[in-house]
DNA sequence: GAGGTCATTGTGAGCGCTAACAATTCATGG
DNA sequence: CCATGAATTGTTAGCGCTCACAATGACCTC
């Protein structure tokens, strides 16, 4: 950049060595038609030569679009909530939105609160909230928001319009596919109390065992962490020889503790216990052994999301319902089946 | 909110509530002393009872900061970049700024241009860009930049303003642990070509062991992923018995992958061949076995690029240099140790 | 009680842009 | 050759806010 003045150039002192005036630029700028090609040429010329960009908050102020969106979320370092980000800045960006996020350490009304505020004072024309604490959905049903707000991850059972996969068909798939297997019973080790997600996963297992007339046992739980599934693990080893020989924990971390303390304890998978999980983190491949699990389309949970907060931003009538449900699928490993598929080659 | 009308309220229409002029509205907004308590707080009531908010883009317009700044990174579903966006995002909060992400799936001259393009109609005051290929560095040393840019992860080597942390010295670490330990040499995993860091871990190898007096083996290459590790940890396999005793993997999750291949060829870790790798993704204490690793402070890395790229934004004289380096740390496991401690008492 | 100081409040301008409208140019047909 | 209308360009008025400065009034000092 040759031009190092002080204030960055505008659109006035464009016009001005175009010899144009400052509504030719702008509408050089807004690709209007009826703009002679003459003129056009030497209008870009003169913004190429000062390096001119147009002043995003002037053109905001006027238009009443910042065309900015934000994304409030916790626990962002782990595969699920980070995906599901990647997805929607991806999504958002292709409709020319810029995405604003504030990454929570916990999801409180407080800071739920604060980080809407933050937004706000950014300017954003809309939120997704990745809530999957409950806590955190009726926080977010009580606060007042000056902008609409799409909810992730918090089930389908809230007023706030929302997208979510289906946990309640994961957990299906998954308990059913090692009722097939021929196991008699399948445990579980759930997540946390507070989740939805974790709750929609506990009630399809349940479901899955009650249809096929089994009593479920009482399940653990644990806080998603590897150290909570090893721990997990430990006390489910105790339970070998006495019926137990499949669990469903509900995500892979989690499996992954399940799987040390059951190896430390002596107890093979999945010759003696067949462990699945939930999630299809990229490590799960190569878990030992590697791990059945379900993966979910955090892609399609972007695009729906955006799509649907645009909509709402806009004023258009939700194309169909509010609350989208996107079906996950299950990823067969040789956790739960007694055959080694070479890494690249398993199925899914 | 109960007042749903068209346009939201300005200032002029909290002032003529409150009976004062837009001025000392903006006044009490802006914390201005000179303020009647009584004046104050008959605002205070005139805003919260038409839900004012004041417009940001108005705001930015006149006191020509935006308060935004952008960050462009790449793999952000990978625990590291993952880690650094979240330090990045808080570290601006805490400094009042709020954060726009562009996140790419390639890091290229085109993508990297678009996504400066794409931050800068979006009115960013400065960029940090995680940009940890090398290509991806003379990118951004080429392009035209209207605002100040902070790279991460580039190494030290380059003529922009960078904070990195010192991935010589981790590998360094690592390698020197080994030799420690008694291993005769230690092989190497290296990363994709292309990164930075890659490059900087195996050059401090390299550094170690001829310091040591011991000719370094010709390392294998990988693309960061299990995968690739698993097909390295093949290969690696064959050299046990003829010298190898001793892997360093440049980071987990290739580390899970050579663990699995190992464990597959009838390999024992550590009492035949000790791992390590490096990075400290919250899975790798609860491999089979926990993995000794580098551990980054991406906290820190967080704070110290915000501080740096706000030095440059306000114009001041950034305090120390523009190359900043972070100390990383060694966190002993179970691969490299024959001794298993208890999970979270494990050392570090 | 005139003059001065301070705290408090108000007034006017203008940030850089777009939208609406006005003005100009140019081609075309009768 | 001028009326007609379309294409092109210019002019004006804000968008909602902050800043600089002006005005008001309370309180003090001599």
């Amino acid at each position: 950049m040759t031009h190092s003045q002080l204030r960055p150039p505008t659109m006035a002192d464009v016009a001005r060595l175009a010899g144009v005036s400052h509504q030719t630029v702008s509408r050089v700028l807004g690709d209007h038609p009826n703009v002679r090609d003459e003129t056009r040429a030497r209008v870009q010329r003169a913004i190429e030569e000062m390096g001119y960009r147009r002043n995003s908050s002037a053109r905001a102020l006027v238009t009443r679009r910042t065309r900015t969106l934000g994304v409030v979320a916790s626990n962002t370092t782990l595969y699920g909530p980070a995906s599901t980000l990647f997805a929607l800045e991806e999504a958002a960006r292709a409709e020319g939105y810029l995405v604003s996020t504030v990454s929570l350490r916990k999801l409180t009304v407080e800071t739920l609160s604060e980080a809407l505020d933050h937004l706000s004072e950014g300017g954003v024309e809309g939120v997704i909230a990745i809530a999957p604490q409950r806590s955190a959905v009726e926080a977010l049903a009580e606060l007042r928001r000056p902008f609409p707000v799409v909810a992730v991850g918090t089930g389908s059972g809230v007023e706030i319009p929302s997208v979510n996969v289906d946990q309640h068909l994961g957990a299906r798939l998954v308990t059913g596919h090692l009722l097939a297997a021929g196991h008699r019973k399948v445990w579980h080790l759930a997540g946390p109390e507070d989740w939805q997600e974790a709750a929609d996963r506990t009630v399809g297992w349940r479901a899955t065992l009650e249809e096929a007339g089994v009593e479920p046992p009482m399940p653990l739980r644990g806080d998603w962490s590897p150290l909570s599934g090893y721990r997990a693990g430990q006390e489910l080893a105790g339970w070998v020889g006495r019926g137990l020989t499949a669990v469903f924990v509900a995500n892979d971390q989690m499996a992954l503790g399940v799987l040390r303390a059951l190896r430390e304890a002596g107890v093979r998978t999945p010759q003696d216990v067949a462990v699945a999980g939930f999630d299809d983190i990229p490590e799960s491949e190569f878990f030992a052994p590697p791990l059945t699990t379900v993966r979910q389309d955090f892609s399609t949970v972007g695009t729906r999301s955006i799509a649907l907060l645009l909509d709402l931003i806009e004023g258009r009538t939700p194309s169909g319902t509010s609350q989208i449900a996107i079906e996950p699928q299950l990823v067969v490993r040789a956790s739960t089946f007694p055959y080694h598929p070479q890494p690249g080659t398993a199925p899914g």
